[in-house]
DNA sequence: AATATTTGCTAACGAATGTTAGGTAGTGTA
DNA sequence: TACACTACCTAACATTCGTTAGCAAATATT
């Protein structure tokens, strides 16, 4: 019962059961995890809710598609980022740069990704959270390294490195691929802001670096 | 049925709906809205699913009581800032300050706030919402006065004002009251990162400003 | 032409959901 | 003492949930 034909043109390449993830990362981006149901979820796909399970074992599995692969993406890049023989602030605009470019390309499975980890069931969950940890203290270890050697002004390490991520990972909440900016551009505007601040020229402040 | 006395010793002075409210409030936070159940809520409470209603009206009343009065709070903060008669970088630095000041000392309420307000039923939700474009429209407004008399960098007031949001507001993460840390404090070191960024000294960068 | 795979259907399941009805026992107030 | 109020109970409701069983038709493969 294919008969793609006149109705629904174009399904280009991609099977149905890429379609069904694409459309459930985009379903639990706006309705969140737990209160999108499969029926939602069957609405969105044009058949009925039981159907689905011909694609797929279970709606967790669903989650864990989205999760899981983006976040091996992301932890990989950062490790590789990490031992190349560069400067700490080459390494963290390189780190930042390729954090933005992941997850502008997948903004809806980045919003999941970030606010609906915890419905993964364990050991998938622990597992996530192992990586995010891993992940964090990795930019961490690149911040410590860019204040020893004087890169960068003295700050709370961990503090620093989640604000930093926060403010990396709202992006996929405005980005808009139709807008024609491109990742690189976005990597290049928030690594600017972030690394070298918003004022034109610093100020006294609790910092003791001058 | 009081009889407090020795088992459920010192419950001081706050009344059992807003014990309600604030056990709710950790429940979201920790298991989502849509995730948490009645009968979850109960448990925590020590009684029956039903004698919630003894307490409040609905589920979502709950919710409306955790987000309506913090956004309410956070917007008029930010009002009366703008009305002062300071520089941009003060003003932001107040504002930033408020802001914090406001989620610290609410951290479970902030983080069902931020992640938790789509499940709120019309009007409250776009109410909610458009609250929350004005507070950012007034964070840029003041991103666009330092900028126009030469205080801050010329950047995306748009994307600034949402990455600086989204920096301040992940604190409710990590923040933990216990630790002796206080909201003065992260406010300064937030305050100072983003503002004077992390860089000693800055480097060529796409930004045109010297 | 025969077979296997993909994709969908209807019907139904047990479990969990938010909520209501109606009642009871303590507590504070007139 | 009488009365109202707070705080809880048991029992049950209609609905929604994720999921399974069994079947059918179209498509792909041999």
């Amino acid at each position: 019962m294919k008969s793609v034909g006149i109705l629904t043109e174009a399904a280009p390449k991609q099977s149905r059961k890429q379609e069904l993830e694409q459309k459930a990362a985009l379903l639990f981006r706006e309705k969140g995890y737990a209160a999108a149901s499969m029926r939602d979820l069957a609405q969105v796909m044009g058949i009925e809710a039981a159907s689905l399970y011909s694609h797929i074992k279970s709606k967790e599995e669903l989650l864990q598609n989205i999760c899981l692969p983006l976040a091996q993406e992301l932890s990989q890049g950062l490790k590789e980022i990490l031992s190349r023989e560069i400067s700490a602030r080459e390494k963290l605009s390189q780190a930042l740069g390729l954090h933005l470019s992941v997850i502008t390309r997948n903004t809806d499975q980045s919003i999941v990704f970030l606010q609906e980890y915890r419905h993964l069931s364990e050991p998938f969950r622990s597992e996530f959270l192992s990586m995010r940890k891993e992940y964090e203290q990795q930019l961490m270890l690149i911040l410590r390294q860019g204040i020893r050697n004087g890169e960068f002004r003295k700050t709370d390490e961990k503090i620093t490195a989640l604000t930093l991520l926060s403010a990396v990972n709202s992006t996929p909440q405005w980005f808009r691929k139709e807008t024609g900016i491109t990742p690189e551009t976005v990597a290049g505007l928030l690594t600017d802001i972030l690394v070298n601040g918003l004022a034109t020229q610093p100020i006294a402040s609790s910092s003791k670096t001058k």
